[in-house]
DNA sequence: TTGTATGCGTTATCAC
DNA sequence: GTGATAACGCATACAA
């Protein structure tokens, strides 16, 4: 009875503002729920998320959050707390719910990702990994290549040779490319990378359980008493790892080895030597896909189908003190 | 037309079945909508974050969901990113979505709390902060006192007498709490704390902005060359902001000076050295908090009021690599 | 025991 | 341009 729409849109401006009026001074506010139910729309859209401990996800969701609430879009989070059978029954809420529109967060390891062809007609992006297939599905991305290039040429004129990498888990989206990103880097200035310093980080369920993995991994490495002037982690997580293996070995950062990192979580700013690493502007991602969302959402069911909306930003190098210029002879 | 209650009740078990087996074969489920406006409830307990990047929120809210799933219930957490003035908004929101209960985690600077007389008499459950007067407002609360004695005794066990301490920030309850308990601790060990050594940080915007504070505050502490031999903090982002200070100064952790933190967040265990803290159960409390809030919703309108239920578990000391024997004259 | 009608607070439609 | 009314899907009170 008291809507922008519809009826109120052909009253008197006078009668109009008197009713506002009235129905401030009462406190009336339409009820969302009946609302819900005749309208058969929730202004609601559900995040998915792996891991809210995660500080990726949770700088991810600041962004989300704050260019949702200047719209009346209520966010329902839903963290399946890395347990990923919990998944179906989140998506039967988010839909029993009549979520609108639904953001995923997708930096988990690839979980079969078919069951968001459910939403492919309706509102859908994802986040931090491009939808597998040409399923039709927006999405925003961090070019995880030229990160991990940067990266790679901020050793390289340091005149760091010997590098070492601690490459990411194989079930991930990211791994892959950012590992790329840095051969194909090194290869262009000349260098081929030994893959003997180059082990991988196996798939693991905690999201923090890869800095044991990493410290373990350069453990062995520094075993194996193969030379290596700096390191290039999967993340800042893994960095941390790395940090802690070096420590117990006498090695110090960026003295004897620099270090960087992949992600700039507020970790890495505290820890010692702050440490240098690729910042990927989440807060900002988040918001490209909350307007990408809305934009979908907008579609009437009779329009015809939107182009999907796909962006991928760019990582920065953000140089703090875990890195130096290579001492060693050439 | 399918619910446990009322009709359904008096069927034939036969007929119950059918009637099931066919609601799943069709895959029908009860619109939780229509359900909502019918009978004035929603499902849903609202919960109360003030910052969801603070470690702090995110533990305990993993002990809150983990309990909530195994209820209806559909937790809807209102993260106000650090804005205060965001708190009268996300309550207004939340009675409007009919939200059952509310969980409210209050880790932050002393808000006035008066809103949350509004639900007084319906249920809420205030975690982390004894809710201000005799509000009869139901709470979990770690015994903080206990916890800073606790750190207290560890240090002087290890022979320790010369203690500087970290004080958290005026507007916080914890803070005053933690720092009677260590008072006390002391004092029953004959042992008066040199007051020149206890600075207090000062309130700050942002939970991580902490860290800086406590880098500056140790920094002058040691520009003021009296000697101590341990440091207590009041968490373990000012534990990470001291660890920094004392590296810029070359004393080292724990051979120069030991350092204990508290509240345990994953970082404690990523720094290095691994830092001795006072573990906070959060996970069990948010479990407890839950129990709580179930209790409270359970009461029909025509029962009795409830009483507040409240309880105060302990933090427990872990010892990791920070602290170490007093090695200097007593 | 089973069926039927009414209301929850909106929005939208249809006569007026 | 205005006012009454049906329908959204469920729960429930009441009649059969």
């Amino acid at each position: 009875m008291l809507n922008k729409a519809s009826l109120a849109q052909r009253l008197s401006p006078e009668t109009r503002r008197r009713v506002e009026e009235a129905a401030l001074r009462l406190g009336y506010t339409a009820d969302p729920v009946a609302k819900s139910l005749r309208t058969r729309q929730s202004n609601t859209v559900g995040i998915m998320v792996f891991d809210l401990a995660d500080p990726y996800c949770t700088r991810l969701l600041k962004g989300i959050e704050s260019s949702l609430i200047r719209t009346d879009y209520l966010p329902l989070v839903m963290s399946m707390q890395n347990e990923v059978e919990l998944l179906s029954r989140y998506w039967k809420l988010m839909i029993e719910r009549r979520v609108e529109g639904i953001l995923v967060i997708a930096n988990w390891p690839s979980v079969n990702l078919s069951v968001f062809e459910t939403f492919r007609s309706r509102a859908c992006v994802m986040i931090g990994a491009t939808p597998p297939g040409d399923s039709g599905i927006s999405y925003v991305t961090v070019d995880s290549m030229d990160g991990g290039a940067k990266a790679m040429a901020h050793l390289l004129e340091l005149g760091h040779k010997q590098i070492a990498v601690l490459r990411g888990p194989a079930g991930i989206d990211e791994s892959e490319k950012r590992w790329q990103g840095m051969l194909h880097c090194a290869r262009q200035a000349g260098i081929e990378l030994d893959l003997r310093l180059c082990p991988q980080i196996s798939l693991l369920p905690h999201f923090n359980s890869i800095f044991e993995e990493a410290d373990r991994l350069v453990s062995e490495l520094l075993a194996n008493k193969l030379p290596f002037t700096a390191m290039l982690t999967f993340d800042d997580l893994s960095a941390a790892g790395a940090l802690r293996a070096f420590d117990r070995d006498g090695m110090r950062v960026p003295d004897d080895c620099s270090l960087i990192g992949f992600d700039d979580i507020p970790y890495a700013q505290l820890v010692r030597p702050p440490l240098t690493t690729m910042h990927q502007p989440l807060e900002e991602m988040g918001a490209i896909a909350v307007e990408y969302l809305l934009a979908q959402m907008s579609r009437k069911p009779g329009d015809p189908p939107l182009d999907a909306l796909a962006r991928t930003v760019k990582a920065d190098l953000v140089v703090r003190e875990s890195t130096r210029v290579c001492k060693g002879k050439p």
